[in-house]
DNA sequence: TCGGTAGTTCGTCAGGAGTCGAACGAAGGG
DNA sequence: CCCTTCGTTCGACTCCTGACGAACTACCGA
């Protein structure tokens, strides 16, 4: 549990990226992350989900390559991969989050 | 059948949009109308398909608003909605296409 | 009218995904 | 040391999704 598994820039494969970022729940994650950086995972719960729930979205969301999770005492901080995720797929986490300010 | 269901520009969904894309097939099938304009149903087989499997491919991205199907004969004639995708989330479609691109 | 061609729909099946509570593990403060 | 906090992991459950063949519908051509 003491490390965190990351897939490397290459592993980030592009139907896994658009698959974690189709729920709903982790779309507002990746929002809240591009809004205002780095958080605990604790901070990222809606209040109305498990702490179980909330921590398999963001495992999905780091497994996918669009979050990267560091170890600092007991808490888990969280911050978006946008360096990366520019790089592999450039434009594309962009558009999604401008696409989630759409009405 | 004589009809086919499509959402409204306002009914598309982001996270039905990118749940629609998060399939290496159905990527693949945008990828082709993108390149190649209108096709039919059968020729986005890639051949190792049951038509039955494909159809409910295509099912799922014309009611997630990406394609446009049209009723021609025994035919449905099958394109990208780049139009109302467009506006509704500029750049998205664009930079999922370019991404397909990426080794 | 009789086939043939193009897709859809249906029933079924296996596997995946989201959800939860409970149990667990790691750090840190009294 | 114990206990609390933070988060992960583990079943268990339900619902969704992709896959298929078979039956069906719609159109067209001979």
């Amino acid at each position: 549990m003491r490390d965190v598994h990351h897939p490397s820039r290459e592993e980030i494969d592009l139907a896994n990226v658009l698959h974690a970022l189709s729920d709903p729940l982790r779309l507002e994650i990746v929002d809240i992350l591009a809004e205002t950086g780095e958080h605990n995972c604790s901070s990222l719960g809606n209040g109305s989900i498990s702490k179980s729930t909330l921590s398999h979205h963001l495992k999905v969301l780091r497994e996918a390559g669009i979050t990267w999770t560091r170890v600092e005492g007991t808490q888990r901080l969280v911050t978006l991969r946008s360096d990366d995720l520019g790089e592999r797929f450039p434009g594309l986490i962009e558009s999604v989050l401008s696409a989630t300010k759409v009405v």
